[in-house]
RNA sequence: GCAGGUGUAGUGUAGACUGGUCUAGCACGGAAGCCUUCCAAGCUUUCGACCUGGGUUCAAAUCCCGGCACCUGCACCA
């Protein structure tokens, strides 16, 4: 599948669209429909309880979208997201100002206004190093979008690039709230914005994005989660020494040199994937950056890929990266307050490690991976627990015997379960909708149902989406029939 | 941001080159009704569109210019 035909998939079943479509949308913004919101909240859901409940040490918090500029100051966002860009006027390259004058010998001052930088390159007489050509005007380009805060929008905002920051703000007073303990992990579902220059391909770029992460915070001398559990999995993974795709123990990881701590996390991101999601294994990978690729704090940076087809092959859905202290001791040094953590008679500044995961690409790559049309069928193969709707109640005919034993089951298994109710149109085509948003489960009313005569009397039809077979389950049973089937298997 | 391409009912499209016969066709879809005892059946009625703003012309969905959006490539993406 494109990118053209998943946007209209997305769009006709009701997933997403652009924001304000009807006044002709804007890049890098999009809605999220009646379905595409209950297929948001699912991974959200599934991802909080795999990666944060299941831990004691881990929890979830909440921080505002709008930072003062402080912090962001502290963590190098301002400065970093502040570059100042200049174009070739004939071949159209742009460049980094600073990076550009350096290489060509001229030394800027920190801090150098677009206008210090034109009377640089005038004065220097600097011509593009590509093509020769006239260099245009200097623009500062800030990848932070600002925000004039009070009456007289004298104080200085930005809309947060990462929920990162929202976790580093709030570490000291959560690690002395949960008696200073580590690792303590805080986990963010939530917004962030960045002024990207060309937000393309659907939800890849977005200047508004959903991210879920969790920043683990712990002791670099004393954290070993246990691996034993994952001794007979491999994992995907492009080491960048070698920059070839190898098939690793989480021993064999460790005996390259990576932390334990560090394989532990990419073992139960390798699980989520391939196992909870149910991504085939060819489709799945981590790719580790270095050089110029990888962000100057990182220790290890490794991004997690899915193969996606409508994007051109393997792509970034998230990443693990192993920050250091970087991000505490810039937050230190900011605000003057200290973060130290004690243990054992040692002061300490506590490590990272991030886990960040992108919901929108994640939510694209599932649709990407699990949609199929073969043989004039739709079918959305997404694990039963990601479904939208988890099942959906049907009256084999519009006729007033059935519809209403339908009804009154529709009510009873909402109690529990997101369930559809349909009664109109042919029975093949009411599954076949069911089938190209993922609902895992059709069950039918028919007249056996309500037949006491009928020996399948009380027993209605339960037709699983990807194999079209059908069981005869009881009234009685269909609750549990599917929460054994919906539930999620962890281990 | 640059270059090229594209923009027609909810969705997918025909029409555009060669302006008028387009009061814009078709399929799916929605609504109402009939029929129908398990995989997008059929029948009847009905709903619904030329991205936006200018211009050329007797006449614009069609030609020209600007804007917006998307697609592809390039550049950018601590």
């Amino acid at each position: 599948m494109n990118i053209e035909d998943l946007l209209g998939y997305a769009r006709r079943t009701g997933m997403f669209w652009p924001s304000a479509e009807i006044y002709g949308g804007s890049a890098g913004l999009y809605d999220y429909g009646h379905i595409g919101a209950m297929l948001k909240r699912r991974f959200e859901n599934i991802w909080l309880s795999y990666f944060v409940e299941r831990n004691q040490n881990y929890f979830l918090i909440d921080g505002t979208t709008i930072l003062p500029e402080k912090p962001l100051v502290a963590s190098g966002h301002a400065e970093r997201f502040n570059d100042i860009l200049i174009a070739c006027k004939k071949c159209k390259t742009y460049y980094r100002a600073d990076v550009l004058l350096s290489d060509l010998g001229v030394q800027l001052n920190e801090g150098a206004t677009p206008g210090e930088v034109d009377v640089a390159v005038s004065v220097n007489g600097l011509k593009c190093p590509k093509c020769g050509g006239q260099l245009g005007e200097a623009k500062a380009f800030n990848m932070m979008i600002d925000v004039a805060l009070g009456p007289d929008r004298s104080d200085h905002g930005y809309l947060r690039p990462e929920t990162a920051q929202s976790a580093y703000l709030n570490f000291y007073r959560e690690y002395s709230l949960l008696r200073q303990k580590l690792p303590l992990g805080l986990a963010i579902i939530g917004r962030a914005y960045r002024n990207e220059i060309s937000p393309r391909q659907g939800l890849y770029r977005l200047r508004e994005l959903i991210q879920a992460e969790l920043q683990i915070f712990f002791d670099d001398q004393a954290f070993q989660p246990d691996l034993s559990g994952f001794s007979g999995t491999r994992i995907n993974v492009v080491p960048y020494v070698t920059g070839k795709l190898e098939s690793m123990t989480p021993d064999e990881l460790v005996s390259r040199g990576y932390p334990s701590f560090y394989v532990y996390h990419m073992a139960i991101i390798d699980k989520f994937y391939r196992k909870i999601l149910g991504v085939p294994d060819s489709k799945f990978r981590f790719l580790e950056k270095g050089g110029e690729d990888k962000a100057f704090y990182n220790k290890i940076h490794m991004d997690i890929e899915i193969d996606i087809a409508s994007w051109g092959g393997f792509k970034e859905v998230g990443g693990l990266h192993y920050r250091g202290d970087y991000d505490l001791t810039s937050h230190t040094k900011g605000s003057n307050k200290s973060m130290l953590a004690k243990s054992e008679g040692r002061e300490f500044m506590p490590h990272v490690l991030e886990l960040s995961f992108g919901v929108d690409r994640n939510l694209w790559a599932q649709l990407d991976v699990f949609f199929t049309n073969a043989d004039g069928r739709q079918v959305l193969s997404l694990k039963p627990y990601f479904a939208p709707y988890s099942a959906a109640v049907l009256p084999l005919q519009n006729d007033a015997s059935i519809n209403g034993k339908a009804r009154e089951l529709f009510l009873q298994l909402s109690r529990k379960f997101r369930i559809f109710y349909d009664s109109s149109g042919s029975i093949g085509k009411r599954y076949a909708r069911m089938d190209e948003i993922g609902t895992p489960y059709c069950i039918t009313i028919d007249y056996d149902t309500v037949d006491s005569e009928s020996q399948n009397f009380g027993t209605v039809t339960v037709r699983k989406r990807d194999s079209r077979e059908q069981d005869r389950v009881k009234l009685p049973d269909l609750e549990n029939y599917l929460q054994a089937s919906l539930s999620v298997e962890f281990d």
